[in-house]
DNA sequence: AATGGTGATTTGATCGTTCAAATCCAGAGA
DNA sequence: TCTCTGGATTTGAACGATCAAATCACCATT
């Protein structure tokens, strides 16, 4: 179908560098791979050839002999896409700018909607990668187990809520970051604080809350917990933040309003402004993901460390085995804005 | 550093096939590459054998081989990625879906801050792609030139607005869009259209509002064009949009305003929230890119055909030479929500 | 002077596939 | 019966690297 072009000028291969040093091969992968076998004046005079010549070693050729591919599959979610500014996107750059300190790669792929195995059957099968990176692990998932089976290595973005035993993962500590929120909302002077969450059923979800309600415990506040539940998206949250409002009355600065995401608390917003109220002097309010929604509109949200977790999943990637301790569960952090620190704004 | 673990089970590999079919490794070969040379009893039985051994060729092998590796590398803008709805990350999901069909792969990498060649001359070397996709071509950028002197194939999401003869692209016509745009306005009933851009500069910006002079040339409304300019960033815009709105005064639904991004769209809405006024019924009001926020806020919005230009960026990467005749320009949707239709709000 | 050891380097084989050329075989034509 | 032809299939070489084993050079022992 598609013709195979040469245009590109032929690369130096590892023999042409052996010429000019006057080695042999082996001694120039030697240099590469074990320098410390090889004589230092020999060293030096095969680096310079290699910078001179502008040599890399071919990849594929690396692969075929070491049964290696130093690469790693990611899925993406074409419906998870749409979701706004879906966390996921922001792991896969973290993961892509960290890759070359793994010495390593990131191939994307997607699977067919009817089966979830399909994309990692094909590239597992060109032994184009080396193992996987999967997300949005919240739902019944046959892919941890189906990895597992074939002993793939793998790493999950997010806890495998149902079979935590099955691999290793990384995970933001919702819970702890609610927490922390309630403490920061209680500290700015807000006296109540009410949680605006999704539907049960999502241990995402569930997780967050109990954050919540710990807090509230700690402070002795958890005797009426108010709390409203809805799904994430924006008219429905902003109605649901009206009826959560109105419990919450009266609003002059004594209360608080905790979201489960930035979609929420955007409704949330949405709602105060109805009201001519405002987010933080009237109502504090504070969502979750950080996303660029949050910055731009001056809500004070809890950011996952992406880059911290992005490491950590290349490290679990490169060590054998699949003991469990080395999931790791990162806080996320505070980003303090106006809509809960009136002072700030 | 790593171990190289050889957990995985071997996989079969094509002389297994050919034994198992009772033929040379080369048959099989050609079974896969070059059906038309097999005999077709011997057809039947060699991909048979494959089915029941699901063998698939080692993409490495073939990339030694053939000189070709399939894949593509996708650069990810760290600093970009930020960015509200970045579009380029629903590109890169629709190029990942479509990949399969032109039997390609893409590999994503990042640059160094200070060389923004550095990730391609070190992804090009180990031979592991063809070639690759680049955006975010605004600036003045040192990219097309370097590909075109290694002789790199390559396709921009987004024109090279200084240097168009040096490469192929894939864009999509803001200009089209807006024109589009102002004539749903007047259809929709309002009699004047202001233009909220971005400070100029920005070729983009500029060719966007091109398209809005343009359509109000053509129906005759381009005696003193009213606009405001701003940076892309929610309180600048909020503020810009007040100016604008200030000056475009009846605000009786008689009056739109046409924004060159989601993000001064969003802008214009929290400024018509501060006056009591409700977009669509009050003041039309369109953005740009149809981002998740755009859905949220029921703000019509034009939308890029990102699955239609992935395709034509595969069908660009795999068309031999360099004639810029296949560069395509498409056309946006637009999708009408009710910031600009009240009845169907 | 012959032996052994050790560090440095080289040689041969191999990974899994495709290309190019050679071989095989059945049927047509002389 | 022999040669020729052309389709089907096989064989040898190569892609560019690494692994494992062999060789080499040099020096210390005995």
């Amino acid at each position: 179908m598609t013709q195979g072009r040469d245009l590109a000028r032929p690369r130096a291969t590892i023999v042409d560098v052996a010429q000019a040093a006057g080695v042999s091969r082996q001694t120039v992968s030697n240099v590469l791979n074990n320098p410390e076998r090889v004589a230092s004046p020999t060293l030096a005079r095969v680096r310079q050839e290699i910078e001179r010549l502008g040599f890399t070693p071919n990849a594929a050729a690396q692969q075929l002999r070491r049964h290696l591919a130093r690469a790693y599959g990611f899925e993406v979610n074409p419906s998870a896409a749409r979701r706004m500014g879906h966390i996921v996107d922001g792991f896969l750059v973290e993961l892509t700018v960290a890759a070359p300190g793994y010495n390593s790669h990131l191939v994307t792929f997607a699977s067919e909607a009817e089966n979830p195995i399909t994309g990692y059957e094909r590239l597992l099968g060109t032994g184009l990668v080396d193992g996987f990176v999967i997300t949005d692990t919240l739902r019944e998932d046959p892919r941890p187990r189906w990895l597992v089976d074939n002993e793939v290595p793998f790493v999950s973005f997010g806890r495998m809520w149902d079979s935590p035993e099955l691999g290793r993962w990384v995970d933001v500590d919702g819970r702890a970051g609610m927490e922390m929120a309630v403490r920061h909302l209680l500290a700015m002077g807000y006296e109540r604080v009410a949680y605006l969450g999704w539907e049960s059923g999502s241990p995402l979800g569930d997780d967050r809350r109990r954050g919540w309600l710990a807090a509230l415990a700690e402070a002795g506040l958890a005797e009426e917990p108010l709390a409203g539940y809805t799904r994430d998206e924006l008219m429905d949250a902003t109605r649901a933040a009206n009826g959560l409002l109105d419990r919450l009355a009266p609003l002059d600065g004594t209360a608080a309003l905790l979201c489960a995401s930035d979609m929420l608390a955007l409704g949330a917003m949405r709602s105060l402004r109805g009201r001519g109220l405002e987010a933080g002097r009237d109502v504090g309010l504070v969502g979750f993901d950080d996303s660029t929604v949050a910055e731009a509109l001056r809500l004070t949200s809890l950011r996952q460390p992406l880059h911290e977790a992005a490491h950590h999943a290349w490290r679990i990637l490169h060590q054998a085995g699949s003991d469990s301790s080395l999931s790791a569960l990162l806080s996320p952090s505070l980003i303090i804005r106006s809509s809960s620190s009136f002072e700030a704004a």
